[in-house]
DNA sequence: TATCTAAATATTGTCGACAATCTTGTTGTT
DNA sequence: AACAACAAGATTGTCGACAATATTTAGATA
């Protein structure tokens, strides 16, 4: 269903998306350490291409290493969300702002017809369905900015990160029909071919998210 | 004199540096392919440090790699200069945002500091000279932001692919003056601790500058 | 002559081994 | 007992060789 699917054609490709998803899921603890010879001997490929998959792990902003010394899986923490979602809230603000005016009016279509179906099931599905949702419009507004450095950034980099805080710390939580809400009035200001306040829409409903997942953490 | 440094530990750091360098001011032209054999020999290393160096181009934009085929320079286009305008806009913005909040006050009287010996300087000096100022006032808002995936991202990544396009477009052109101004009211946004505004006038700078550019290329 | 096929060549991907660096544990001195 | 210097061990960085894939060249056929 989702549009989202890459395909491992090298077996770098295969250790960095195995990685990325134990990662992601905890199965590979937050701040913990990944040893290059462990690794190689557990996934049954050479250490080169290990290497390699964490290289493009730092890339993802996943993992951080030091010359010498080694890769960490990056830690979680309220700061780092505070951070992480600032820089959403200007890139996808900027996403919508560019959806709004060079997203065809198939694709608005399309947008709405997800909506509706979401609408639908939105009380009866379980929340791993409406956190694929929310994702799904999330990145649909992403590709129909059209800026390749924007979707690179944003579907390449940081929306791991983003899925990892979540599942991590159990996020997604009661937020939502409001959050269905306003994905709704996004959508009208994209049909509406109104970037200002597609963009304007856009940060506000990921700020409430961000204050959303803050009040939770301090709770 | 700038406080932009990178030291090179590994051999990789100084492979990705020199690649850097040459692909920015297009000893290495935009769009060429780069031989991982012929490299490690001109360089003198071994093919596992220069394939490293060039996984970390990729990372800044400045190379595309396709599996099992090999890398390229990225290409210079109109539409890619835009591109990359809409996402400094985006993320320079806040940047401007976040330092009016987060900056010492320090930091901000150095700021100022800088503008004034930048506007005695102005007409006197070169226009290289106009060029590492401009860059450096960006740098410093940027680094005032205190935000790390901002800076991550700007700094090390998408800051070179835009020298590339000003060292080989032949941009940085007249508009000296008037950006400097720009950039007085930045600060004194940021100096009065105005987040809105100086997120307004710091979008509104790059997209001057943008439309410059954009103007240049089209005549 | 143009086009398809297949061999030859070149380039990238992967591997195991060695070198350089960091970390840990031990010993000796104050 | 605390700390410094040093040795032993482990980990990352670099290398050259081989395997897998793509590109080019040569030849055959229509």
């Amino acid at each position: 269903m989702s549009i989202f699917q890459e395909n491992a054609v090298t077996a770098s490709d295969k250790a960095f998306f195995r990685l990325r998803k134990e990662i992601v899921e905890g199965v590979i603890p937050a701040a913990s350490k990944l040893s290059e010879t462990e690794l190689s001997t557990k996934y049954e490929v050479s250490r080169a291409v290990v290497r390699e998959a964490i290289n493009r792990l730092e890339s993802c902003h996943l993992v951080e290493r030091k010359a010498n010394v080694g890769a960490r899986v990056v830690a979680l923490s309220p700061e780092g969300l505070i951070e992480l979602y600032q820089v959403r809230e200007s890139l996808e603000g900027m996403a919508a702002r560019l959806a709004a005016a060079n997203m065809s009016d198939d694709e608005v279509a399309e947008l709405k017809l997800l909506l509706n179906s979401q609408s639908e099931n939105i009380k009866t599905t379980e929340r791993y369905y409406q956190e694929a949702g929310d994702l799904d419009f999330h990145y649909r507004i992403i590709l129909g900015s059209k800026n390749n450095h924007l979707i690179n950034m944003l579907v390449n980099g940081l929306y791991h990160l983003v899925r990892m805080y979540r599942v991590q710390l159990g996020m997604a939580g009661p937020r939502v029909s409001t959050a269905f809400d306003e994905h709704k009035h996004i959508v009208q200001a994209i049909s509406n071919r109104d970037p200002e306040l597609a963009e304007m829409l856009m940060r506000r409903h990921i700020m409430y998210s961000k204050n959303n997942i803050e009040a939770k953490l301090n709770q």
